[in-house]
Order: C-alpha cells, then structure tokens, then sequence
DNA sequence: AGCACGCCGACT
DNA sequence: GTCGGCGTGCTC
C-alpha cells in the first residue's frame, strides 16, 4: 500500500501530497492522519498522511518507504484532515500548515541524527582509520557505541571533520529519524512485585539488617497500587537507594511511567448543580436541547445581554449533549479565559473538563490534548484553537463573546474560529452556539437575513444555512441594566476642569470609597502607548528597520520595536536637537494611577495591562485579590472588559470612550459599541445596582448613544447604513494580500502584476469590476498601496485589498494569479501573505 | 524550506 | 588548472 503524505515544508512548491510505500511492518498502523517521518530530498522530514492508496501515481521506482510512525494513535482523524483541507483553501495557506495548527506544538518533530559505531568497525578497531586518542571516539564507546550526533557536535565542536569523515567511510553509521520537541514526562513508580506469595516467604527470613527494604516490600504488599518512587521514599522516611536496593532483591519492582501534568490538579472544584432557569433562559434552553437531539447542523446566535444568564444556558445544554454521549466543545476568548470561568465548567463537569489555553505551558497543553483524544474528557473549554479538539463525535459547539475579534487567528493559517466551527458542525451533525451580548455584524445579519431581507456577502459560514436567531433581553433576577451616563468632556473643560477625570466620575468614586464598594476603570488604550517624543522639536524614536516608533520599556530602561525586536539604549538627550526635554509617554495606565492616587489618597489600585500581566499567573493573581475586596479600583485596559464578574462592582468608569472611534478601521464603531457595552455589564451583576460614567468628546456618536441605552438594535441599524454604503462587510467580504520584499521597486511591480492578473482574471469569468448597488455578485481590486506600516525588519510592504459579493471563488482566482507571477521555481519573487476576513485593516 | 547540480571569477 | 560563488530546480 501507499501513504499520501503531506510534508513539513510551507511552501507554495510542496504543497501537494507525495507517495511512500508503506513497510509491511507498519501496514495497518499507517493510516489518514498518522503522523510519519520521511525521506524527503535527502532528509527526514516529518509529514502527515492524509490518503492511503493501493498505487502510486509516480514511477515506482522513485517510491521510498515510510521511514517510521511516530504516534501510535494518530494525532488527526479524517474528519480533522478534511477539515485541514477545507481551512488550506479558504485561508490560502499549505495544508501542512492547517494541519499543524491542529494538533499541540509539542508534537511539531523535527529530524535528529544518531550516530552509531558500525559492528565491522566496532569488531576491527585498527580499521576504524581514526585515532583512538580522538577523544570523541573515546565518549562514543563510552556510551556503548551510540550517541546524537547533536551531542557529539556540542561535546566535541572540533571535531567536526573527523566525526564526518568517519560516517562517509561507513564506520559511524547514521540513523535519522524525528524527535518529538517534548517527550512525555517519565517518572519512576513502585509496583508490588508479581509474586506476592513469593516475597512473603523470602521476608520472613530475611536478614535483620534490611529493616528499611523489608519495610518498602511490606508497605508495596499491604497497598499494592503504584506509588511514585519519590513518594515511597517519603512516606518511609527512607532513601531512593534502599528502595533500589529491595527492588535489587526482586521484593519490589520499579519501572518508568508517564507522568500526566495536570494543570488544574490540587484544586477543588465545588460540584454545582444545575441552576433552575429563568423563563427566558428555558425557551432558548428547550431550542438548543431539541437541536441538539437532531443531530443535525445547526447555527444558533444567542443574543443575550450582559447578565443575562448566557453561561448557566450553555452549561445545561452540554449536559444535554453528554447524555446522548456525544462531546462539546466551548470556546472562549483568551483573555475572559478567567479561573471563574474554568472553574464554572469544572464545578459542573469535573474531570470530564480539559482546559486548552495558551497560558499553560507546551506539556500541559499536550496532556490536556490527549485527555481528549484518548476519550478522558468530554468537554473542552479553550481558545481559539480548541475547536480543534480531537473528539469523535462532537454534538454541541458554543462559541461566547462571538464578537470578539482574538477568534481570528492573526498568522498563517489565518483562519476565524466561528466559521471553523460551523464548518466542523456540519461534519459532525453539531449545533453551534454564537453568544454574545453584541454580535458581530457579520453573524447578527447571517441570523436574521431570511427575514430581514437583506442583501449580503452570502458566502459566509454562518450564512451557508442560515442561522437563528435566540433572543435573552433580561438580566437574571429581573436585575436591571446600569444605568449609562454619558459625560462632555468639552463642558468640562469649559468649565476649567482639565483634569482626565470629570467631576461626575471623581464624585462617583468618591462615593464607592466611602461606602466600601468597588469600581472598574477602563482606559481604551488604543491610541496611547509608551513612546518617546521630544517635547522641544518633536522628535519621536524610530526603528531603523521598521517604519513605527519605538516603545519605551520601564524594566530594561530601553527602546524597542515591537515588529522586529531591535532595541537600544535610552536616550539621555534628543538625538535631533539635543535638547534634554526628551520625555517618555508612559502608558496610559499608569498616569491614570498616579492621578488616583494624587486625588484619592489611600485609593487601593489594581493596575491591570500588558506591563503588570506578563508573568505567568499574574492575571490570575491580580484578579483574585481584587475579588478579595484588597483593592478599591480595578484599572485597566480592554481585558478589564471581559467576563468579570464581581458582587461588589458598583461602579464603571470609561477615562477615553473615543480612542477606538477614530481609528482607520470600518469596524471601530462597531469596536466601540462593543467594548463599551461589555465593560457596562461588569457593574451591578448581583445585588447592588451598578452605574456606568463614560467619559467622551463625541457625546452624540451613535456607537456612544446606542450604548448608553443599551440599545444594539439602533446601532446595528445605523452600522449598516454606513457599511452598505461604503461596501464594507458584511455587505461584500474582504481578502487582504500584503507583498513584502527588501527591494522597494520589486514589491511595488509584483504588486501591480498581481492586481492586473487578479482583474484579467476576474474579467474572464465574467465577474464585474465593481459594486452595482444591486446585491448582485462583484470583485474590486483595490491597489496596490503602501501597507499602514510600510516597512518592516527591513522589508518594504505594500497591499491589494480583493473586495467582493457572492460565489465568485476569489480565494481560488487569487491562487491563479500568484502562480502566473511564479517563476519556474513555483515561488514569486517576493514574499505573499494572505488574510482572507482580515479583523485589523490597520 | 533545504540541498544538489551547474556555470563563471580569484587562487595554487 | 581548481575551489567556490549562489542562481535554478526538485523533492515521492
């Protein structure tokens, strides 16, 4: 039989299956999606099959054979390989590299050499024609004959040549083959010996003088469970050695197993019970259970406000699909993946939960991946990338906070969640579940276009088979929604008040402190950084490779760009005017803090952004403290917005509502509604009433308007005004291409080769040029232009933007036109990057 | 992406 | 007369 297998190389040249024979050893282990390594241009690479076939469709003779299989469960089923395929083609990425996305980076393997003495060399020294005083030759032997030639490299650099010379003689014999970037964690474990009856008779006998390992056998008799050597060791109040030593006597035996990390361990989780619905929260309970049942693809929008209950829904609907024994899997933005909300699922479903996210280390993340995979876990909670969890019949897929734009995966492959999700629905016969309290155009359209009547892009996932829409208007408890103030920074000013806070906000505080309860303050950060400015000539630092500014970095006292990581020295004057008002703008945050604290003092701060959440757990850290009612204000940035949910949060203060609205971005209105309404449902979510001051210059603003009354419909309507009019998604869809090349000239004749083929192209099959204003199909190529950041790690960049309705296969005429600029060698001149649905037009 | 094969300049 | 520069082309 023969493997079709997709190699690790990213390119355009590569990116097709190649045919291997497969050993008869391994017939019947290798199958669609096992993961292999195999000679390829004289290296072994890693590779994944992805078709299995009686023949080859090449010369026979050019046939090599699988050179080994690396996992002995595969580490994707054909489903996820099909998906891998699906994702190559819309995303415009190799398959390789879909495929790799779906499986945890530990199993990324990479060829490694072992080097071996030959057994003719190892029996005739004297023809070894090396000298035995080489003193690699003496460690080699050392090691019984056999060591990684990476070793050798690293123990003995100068012996290079030597060490070569050896293997084209044959007397080192090579042996190549893939290596894990992590092994799976060993540790030693204790087992009972196997004839029980055996070591009783021997321990009655036995010398006096082995007290303490007569003491092991007796422990691993009386408990006969494995028991970590270490541990026994302990528990004895003994040494490894003597435990060694009655393993020695065959009392005992001591072998090597896996350790499983478990990155939840040693924390209890409180059983919960499923909490009696409200009214609202059965009618869309009894939907999705019904759906469920069906096992037939369906897409659900779950528009329910802040509060509403959206959690508790999803939790009861899982257990719906547990019990028809199929799996679920959630999905949750990064930075709302919060212990309260892990610990949500875990109290409900315990063990059966395997958290996926990107702060747990590549060992954790792997042993949670396998929980699954071996059918230990049922439900898996994670980022993005979890919709790729290994199960085998997936029922019921939730993603919450839909909107949020981390679901886009920001490198190759650049893939969006939500529509991976639906599409992987459709394989499985699953329900997908979009939450939020603000959807996305993009899915609140797709939900309500069959009765709207509106005239959309139509090649979206979502829209494929039409969604539902399922409404949740009321918070739980009949709570109701904070109330939104809205406050005219220019009256402010006007009336001398030039401080960031206005008077009703520092009133609003002032109130939380003398009555103990807590408030959140937001600072929309985008649009403040830590730069570098002279405050006499203007100077700002820029990166010599990059065309953006460098930021400043409190810690190392540095400038650093954030594109290409050059760094340097901070400077003690401008290098432009020498003038020594050089200032760093620190961020935001912190001169929000110091302002607090001159106004408030006492005030007890938690400053939450990218300078104080680095470390690992820090996050964590921060906002349990802040739960513990051991801070008056939390502040921060977005990630104060999301999924919080604290009894004593009373107060919400936004400093800046308008530093996202004026952002070059199509969606920085819908950017705006968002976060402001996300960060308004952090304040009274229990007893207290909450309130909400939003600080503004654009008072009158629809994205501001519609969130001080809570009013998604009215900003919808009003977005859709303007995204129809400019011909922006969800009206037509995007696919941005970004060229990028050291040589300015280069990039900019690629790019017009690459628009003028696109529009050829597009001319041939009878697409038109531009937008009619009639729904019908189009394709417009804009550019190319210079990139927003024209130059980067010194490459200059520029873009074409394709914008277009309906089936026109753009992703596939896109393809066409990269290859016609294509040399011989398969590859352009210069270097392509695509983003089909890009979130950032930035 | 690598690595080999292949055709033109500065060395023994 | 040879070593080696990196331009093109292939990898089952």
């Amino acid at each position: 039989m023969i493997a079709r297998v997709i190699v690790d190389v990213p390119s355009r040249a590569t990116d097709r299956p190649f045919d291997y024979a497969i050993p008869d050893a391994m017939a019947g282990w290798v199958e669609v999606g096992s993961r292999v390594g195999v000679p390829f241009g004289g290296r072994v690479l890693q590779g994944f099959v992805v078709g299995i076939a009686p023949f080859a469709e090449v010369d026979a003779r050019k046939l090599k054979p699988v050179a080994e299989l690396l996992d002995h469960l595969p580490p994707l089923s054909p489903d996820l390989v099909e998906l891998g395929q699906w994702i190559a083609e819309k995303y415009c990425c190799p398959l390789t590299t879909a495929l790799q996305a779906m499986i945890p980076s530990a199993l990324k393997g990479k060829a490694d050499s072992v080097v071996r003495l030959s057994e003719d060399a190892a029996a005739e020294p004297d023809g070894l024609f090396v000298a035995e005083e080489e003193p690699w030759l003496r460690y080699l032997r050392q090691q019984g004959g056999e060591a990684r030639l990476a070793l050798l490299q690293e123990r003995f650099p100068e012996a290079a040549a030597s060490v070569k010379a050896a293997i084209g003689r044959g007397t080192l014999e090579e042996r190549v083959s893939i290596r894990d970037r992590l092994a799976v964690r060993k540790v030693l474990t204790v087992y009972p010996s196997e004839d029980a009856d055996a070591v009783r008779a021997e321990l009655a006998n036995a010398s006096a003088r082995a007290a303490k390992q007569r003491e092991a056998a007796q422990y691993m008799l009386e408990h006969a469970e494995p028991i970590p050597l270490a541990a026994l060791a302990q528990a004895l109040a003994t040494t490894t050695g003597t435990i060694r030593g009655a393993e020695a006597k065959g009392w005992l035996a001591i072998r090597e197993t896996e350790q499983r990390r478990d990155p939840y361990a040693g924390r209890g989780f409180g059983k919960t019970a499923p909490l009696r619905l409200t009214e609202g929260q059965q009618a869309v309970y009894d939907e999705l259970a019904k759906a469920v049942d069906d096992a037939s693809p369906r897409v659900f929008l779950l528009h329910g406000v802040t509060g509403s209950g959206k959690t508790e829904v999803y939790l009861q609907a899982i257990e719906r699909c547990l019990k028809d024994d199929r799996q679920a899997i959630v999905l949750v933005p990064e930075i709302a993946l919060t212990p309260q909300m892990v610990e949500r699922f875990k109290g409900r479903f315990g063990d059966a939960v395997a958290v996926l996210h990107s702060r747990l280390s590549s060992g954790e993340r792997y042993d949670e991946w396998r929980k699954i995979r071996e059918g230990r876990a049922e439900v898996a909670v994670g980022a993005r990338s979890a919709v790729f969890a290994p199960f085998k019949r997936i029922g019921l897929i939730i993603i919450d906070e839909e909107h949020e734009s981390s679901y886009k995966q920001e490198e190759s492959p650049k893939y969006h969640a939500r529509d991976v999700a639906v599409r992987r629905a459709n394989q499985h016969g699953a329900v997908v579940v979009l939450g939020s309290a603000t959807p996305s155009l993009e899915s609140f359209v797709a939900a309500t276009a069959s009765r709207g009547g509106l005239e959309t892009a139509g090649e979206g996932a979502a829209a494929k088979r039409g969604a539902s829409l399922l409404p949740m208007p009321d918070r739980v408890a009949g709570r109701p929604l904070p109330k939104v103030h809205v406050v005219d920074m220019r009256d402010e000013l006007k009336d001398g008040n030039r401080s960031m806070f206005s008077r009703q906000l520092h009133e609003g505080l002032l109130r939380r402190l003398e009555r103990g309860e807590q408030s959140v303050l937001l600072l929309n950060r985008r649009g403040y950084s830590t730069f570098v400015m002279c405050r006499s000539c203007g100077y700002t630092a820029q990166c010599p490779h990059c065309d953006i500014s460098l930021t400043y970095h409190q810690k190392s006292r540095a400038l650093r760009c954030h594109y290409c990581g050059h760094a340097e020295q901070e400077p003690k004057a401008c290098p432009s005017c020498e003038s020594e008002h050089i200032r760093f703008f620190g961020t935001g945050t912190q001169r929000v803090e110091e302002e607090l604290a001159k106004l408030f003092p006492g005030i007890r701060v938690i400053r939450m952004d990218v300078d104080t959440t680095t470390e690992k757990g820090s996050h964590e850290k921060w906002l349990t403290q802040f739960g513990n009612r051991e801070a008056d204000v939390l502040l921060g940035t977005q990630m104060v917005a999301k999924g919080l949910d604290f009894p004593y949060v009373t107060l919400v203060g936004v400093i800046a509502a308008d530093t996202s609205l004026h952002l070059p971005d199509f969606r920085a209105a819908e950017k705006t509604f968002q976060l402001l309404t996300q960060v308004a449902g952090r304040a009274g979510r229990h007893e207290l009433p909450g309130e909400v001051i939003v600080q503004t210059y654009n008072p009158e603003h629809y994205a501001i308007v519609s969130a001080r009354h809570h009013d998604y419909a009215s900003f919808v309507r009003e977005e859709l005004k303007h995204r129809r009019f400019m011909a922006y998604p969800p009206f037509c869809r995007l696919i941005l291409v970004t060229l990028s090349h050291e040589q300015l000239a280069l990039v900019i004749g690629e790019g017009e080769k690459l628009a003028g083929a696109l529009r050829d192209l597009a001319r041939a099959a009878g697409i038109r040029g531009s937008d009619e204003g009639d729904g019908s199909r189009f394709m417009d190529v804009l550019g190319p232009v210079a990139s927003p950041i024209p130059r980067m790690k010194d490459r200059y960049r520029f873009q074409c933007m394709l914008k277009y309705r309906g089936n026109v296969g753009a992703a596939d005429l896109l393809q066409q036109a990269i290859a016609q600029l294509a040399g011989t060698n398969g590859q352009p001149p210069v270097t392509m990057s695509v983003d089909v649905d890009p979130q950032m037009i930035l």
